[in-house]
DNA sequence: AGATGTGAAAGTTTTCACAGCC
DNA sequence: GGCTGTGAAAACTTTCACATCT
């Protein structure tokens, strides 16, 4: 979308430069962090200080240029002959990542997958914690999980505007998905996890990722038919 | 890993077309293929009998030509001039990803996460219905969900010999994934599906797709810290 | 005319390999 | 000696564009 940096002249001032590397980074790349991020947890908790690429990279199951390239293109984190301290790289792939802010979550749908997501350990872990949650089944609507109410979906658009939601997961029925997505757009959402296994279109201005249960499952069919 | 074929003479006797095609097909193509057996069925539903590559696309959010080259990893499916028959294509992708064979499928770890996945209505929809259960929880094993009966770890090697299990999906908390996937591999299990979000090691021979739900959840907490 | 199937081109991601610093 | 950071090469994926068939 932006062109790249690297050939626009720094004009109003120098810019800081953590900011000067992160030019277009990829996909894979981000989804990579997250599991930089996990392994060096773990790292701490096992009192490792420092790290190399390549201990890095053996736990997660890739090559060591692949975790210096991935870490270059954010900043300078490591040290020539030494490798990365932990605690520091840590950190700085948590802030990079958006970690260590909170985050307001709202789950939209209640059914069986919404309760999953809402009781799953490692959103919480890693600081997602779901504020909100919404369903239009009268069944359910008032009714509490671990002290929080179950909302009318009526209620996501000025909940979003008095509190404020950043992220909507989207757990209902294909069907209604679409639906469920654009309201939370109009409610001002900015970014939707969507787990109905259906193409969902917002404005481009709206963050969305999907995880599709099934193809994952279709990908192993697919394996085992070979 | 095999060489293409396109520069090796036809030695002993003409192959068959449909197989001739498959060289080696990356995970993004396969993945596409669930997103078009998908729309294929949608648009049989919608009575459509014929659809080009162009209309495919366009539902899938991709461009034509990447319908076409997808495809043409497979076979010649198309006619020119026309497009493809929406319910042959069908039959031919649901092949190709083994979705008309009926897979034996285990569930490993009865808790919320399983539950949900246990009555995800997609799972069932594409032919992968749950038949085992399995929890080391004594407060679980022998209770039942929907008649399927909730049996102890200590089951999985001797059902899995007697009554044969294609796929393990593992449901069970990060620290025990690892074990429960060893333990699948030794009781002869060839694809595991594992929603733990820690790198599993299993031999090469059996396949192995992970989803991490909290992966996409960083992702978007990444494009919003921007 | 209309749409597939496919080489060749363009674009993207990963790996190599080594200069440069600790 | 050890290990990062990074251009350049290799590998892979997507798009273009057109010959080919109905």
């Amino acid at each position: 979308l932006k062109a790249s940096r690297s050939n626009v002249p720094q004009t109003a001032g120098e810019r800081r430069r953590s900011t000067l590397h992160m030019d277009r980074v990829s996909a894979s790349t981000v989804t990579r962090l997250s599991s930089y991020y996990r392994i060096l947890s773990e790292f701490e908790a096992e009192k490792v200080e420092t790290i190399s690429s390549e201990r890095l990279a053996e736990r997660a199951g890739i090559t060591s240029a692949q975790v210096r390239k991935d870490l270059s293109s954010f900043g300078n984190f490591g040290r020539r002959g030494l490798g990365y301290n932990v605690r520091l790289l840590g950190g700085e792939v948590g802030g990079i990542l958006g970690l260590t802010r909170k985050w307001s979550v709202a789950l939209l749908g209640a059914g069986n997958l919404g309760h999953a997501l809402f009781a799953y350990k490692e959103f919480q872990k890693h600081g997602f914690c779901i504020d909100y949650v919404f369903d239009v089944d009268p069944a359910k609507v008032g009714k509490g999980w671990d002290g929080i109410q179950i909302r009318h979906f009526d209620e996501l658009q000025p909940v979003a505007t008095k509190q404020g939601i950043d992220i909507a997961i989207i757990a209902v029925p294909v069907q209604e998905a679409q639906t469920v997505a654009d309201r939370a757009v109009a409610a001002g959402i900015r970014a939707i996890l969507n787990f109905a296994p259906v193409k969902i279109v917002i404005p481009d201005e709206v963050a969305l990722r999907s995880v599709d249960l099934s193809i994952a499952m279709e990908s192993l069919s697919y394996a085992l038919a070979k």
